[in-house]
DNA sequence: TCGATACATAGACGTTTGTCAATGTATTCG
DNA sequence: CGAATACATTGACAAACGTCTATGTATCGA
């Protein structure tokens, strides 16, 4: 036998779209992008600047400044600059990108 | 000004949270596992054994086994010994749980 | 029992990642 | 202008990651 499954059907994600969707969720795979994009979330207006993130996630600057890097170009959050500061959201279509590609293919199963 | 946005409400994810989620999705932040995933949901009868993938993959027995070991200890993904194979298949649940990790928080928004 | 097959583990190696201190850039205010 | 503040960038470094070859373990079939 040199086939121990019945063989494979075709549907399954190519590696193009493997390597396109996999960075998407790096970024989120992350505890402190985790919690910065639920600050971001929880915020009253649904936008922070990167300073008060400081003193709740307990890391330096710089480091916050690179995982919002990450995260922008990521597409998950926009930064805008508003005077001295740079507001940042959430992308929330980004996120349900990512909700609906793990989903619809259980419906369809 | 010591304060360049409204105070942050309660409602963030803690950082135990953040930490238990994280590993979750760096398990699928990888295109090979996300073909992975694929292929085994896309399978005839939901399952499929290691030595199937390794053509579509392209990659090696043992490189194929280890992205397999990380799927399982995410809880991603169960194996079953059948006599010579090892028959692994999908855990909704999983994917389910990490759809709604990201969506909720936006109808509750 | 012996060979073949499916899978796991160990070790090696280059790459990527998360973090920081130091420095650079841009904006505001006196 | 000059000082202060918010943010970005650079460079360094340890830790984690993805891949491979080599080897180990377990199961089946002759």
């Amino acid at each position: 036998m040199d086939q121990c499954c019945t063989p494979l059907r075709e549907g399954e994600i190519d590696e193009a779209t493997a390597r396109a969707m996999a960075p998407l969720l790096a970024a989120l795979a992350d505890p402190v992008r985790l919690r910065i994009v639920s600050i971001l979330m929880s915020a009253p207006d649904g936008s922070c600047c990167g300073c008060d993130m400081e003193k709740p996630l307990g890391l330096s600057q710089p480091t916050i400044s690179h995982h919002l890097k990450v995260l922008r170009e990521a597409g998950l959050v926009e930064g805008e600059r508003q005077g001295r500061w740079v507001h940042y959201r959430v992308v929330p279509e980004r996120l349900e990108d990512i909700a609906a590609a793990l989903t619809p293919q259980l419906v369809s199963a």
